[in-house]
DNA sequence: AGACTGAATGCAACCGTTTGCCAAAAATTG
DNA sequence: CAATTTTTGGCAAACGGTTGCATTCAGTCT
């Protein structure tokens, strides 16, 4: 007669209801468990059965405290809102799972602060972390790195492995396509100042117009959102540019939007190229050309980085740099030049 | 000399190191962290300095081993790619963070499988769970209550507190607008079989429809993904219908695409009312009137009742039921009835 | 002044695992 | 068959807190 439910007075079975019903000791039980090669066949079935029957689960905490890993990874977003991170979420979300590890999710909110405390407070918590964006200058995620595993996406900084999603490397795609349609002046409407993607988007679009031969305008800095588009349309528009390379899509939507209002068409009369190829790149109006970013592969690849850091914490011969191709995704945001009818000189 | 960092030789302060710098037991720091009206004054300034100086952190696992309390609360969703499940995320973690909690984020996939399983492991790491649209059944949930503290959104079981947004009763407003513009068969498109939200959805228009007198199609299921859009859409067409209520604005974003790739003119041809207002229901082509509902404020106060009950286990006057309105919004989506050119017979 | 009260602190057990070390048992060897 | 090695399993000490109980020391009451 299966007595589990009978047996489960109220609190969830532990390794000394399982060592009991087996009746070997405590310790048997947690080699049984974790280490299968320590005990003998025999008993190791035996303790498996009784395991199962009392629905044992270990619990973490108290391995945590003993054993010192907590079976628990933690991801670190700028702002949970952002679909960009959503990618981030979910490729983490399913890797850890995978691996058995457990994910903390922790939203900054763009502040500096709060993602020092949170690394801070992670320390006994998490077995590592991911970094997604990170604000932090990089003597402090050194120091963090100095006591628990890290990971950056899109943050390089000495010593700490990284995922680096190759916008930059695309942008010089978007510039020609650009080009090729007859723009001559080009913008680039930036994201947040300390954004470190920002900065070398922006680097790598000046170095590539410069090489191209366009005139470039630089405009913002911009709040990563889609309100932040109203300005950043108003501003592009009268920037004189006929086309602009957006930080990322959700600022380019906004744009979108702003434009629309303003019976501004695009891509007659503007033509913008987003960033990341986001959820609703492809359905806003009109669809948007972008740098298509494989995101979700950045936080399996990242999770996987940090999980081989933490199962070897010694060996040295880890990759400490992957970095994934982007490409451009042509929509409907870009167009041919406007054939200039009247500008000022 | 502030000797902070040559003390760490390499491990986090522990509660005996404060002890010892301070001169006291560790008991006694344990009181005076977390239960200051039971020391002195003077020891307990003593004691929190040397806190300060040590960069003391409390371990969690520790904390969780001997109170029974992990100060975590886990978040079950059913798909972390759905945009409507970001704003129930991002409010939780709101209100999380603000209490002082963890937030543990679980995909369960859609499967009652995963669920079940994360519910039982959760029951050691968590101190309570939110299930967003759990899937399964109300016996598994009852059962899972007994131990755990648990708050269900969209989804009512009996006993159990719960997070409800009312769609429902306002796709009554959604049917009058519909039947305001002229149409007089209208279709339902179902999302997943198992979803209780659909099941209220499609009762309450199947009611409010009869109430208007307007002929009635149901169309579906579908899984609630913006890939299921092209079936739905050629369904809906099919069916004779000149307007529907989708399940979800994924699924109309969906229809809205290949609606535009059959050339089939929105809201001209056919008018789409969508359900919850996600990300992106504002730009999609055309802007989709939708009933709007306020997601983010739904997991703030699952949260909300999750912390009441988890602080005051005992207490039976708890909200166990919140109850939050929905509206229509009218965009692009709808417009006047076709007048029909030639129908058959 | 002696007994009593209450505040402040310390002691030690406990939470559920892991793990180093040791002893008993079994298997191998000469 | 004795000696030696290898398995196997148990004991007990951590891990870092919390908490019931005992203790100490003033201060209060009669």
């Amino acid at each position: 007669m299966p007595k589990s439910s009978q047996l489960r007075p109220d609190r969830p079975a532990t390794i000394n209801d399982v060592a009991e019903r087996s009746g070997v000791a405590a310790s048997t039980v947690s080699r049984a468990l974790s280490n299968p090669g320590r005990v003998s066949q025999h008993t190791r079935l035996r303790i498996e059965q009784a395991a199962a029957e009392l629905n044992y689960v270990p619990s973490s905490q108290a391995r945590a405290l003993s054993s010192g890993k907590t079976g628990a990874v933690a991801l670190l977003v700028p702002d949970i809102t952002n679909p960009f991170y959503f990618g981030i979420i979910r490729g983490t979300q399913l890797q850890l799972k995978a691996a058995g590890y457990t994910q903390l999710l922790v939203d900054t909110e763009e502040s500096e602060d709060v993602e020092a405390s949170a690394l801070e407070s992670l320390r006994r918590t998490a077995d590592g972390v991911i970094l997604a964006a990170a604000r932090l200058d990089d003597e402090a995620l050194v120091q963090a790195a100095r006591h628990t595993p890290l990971v950056t996406i899109n943050r390089s900084v000495p010593g700490i492995p990284t995922v680096h999603i190759d916008t930059p490397g695309a942008i010089g795609q978007a510039l020609n396509h650009l080009v090729s349609l007859g723009h001559t002046t080009v913008a680039y409407v930036s994201g947040p100042a300390t954004s470190w993607s920002n900065a070398r988007r922006w680097t790598a679009f000046n170095d590539d117009a410069k090489g191209l031969g366009i005139k470039v305008i630089r405009i913002g800095p911009f709040a990563p959102k889609t309100t932040s588009g109203a300005a950043a349309a108003d501003a592009t528009v009268h920037s004189g540019a006929t086309a602009c390379v957006v930080f990322n899509d959700l600022i380019a939507i906004g744009m979108l939007q702003r434009l629309r209002e303003r019976g501004i068409r695009v891509p007659d009369e503007l033509s913008i190229v987003g960033c990341d190829d986001i959820f609703g790149a492809d359905f806003c109006n009109p669809p948007l050309t972008t740098l298509t970013s494989p995101i979700e592969q950045a936080g399996r690849v990242a999770t996987t980085m940090l999980l081989e850091r933490i199962k070897a914490p010694l060996s040295a011969s880890f990759r400490k740099l992957a970095s994934l191709p982007t490409h451009l995704t042509i929509r409907n945001s870009t167009g041919t030049a406007p054939t200039p009818a009247k500008t000022k000189d």
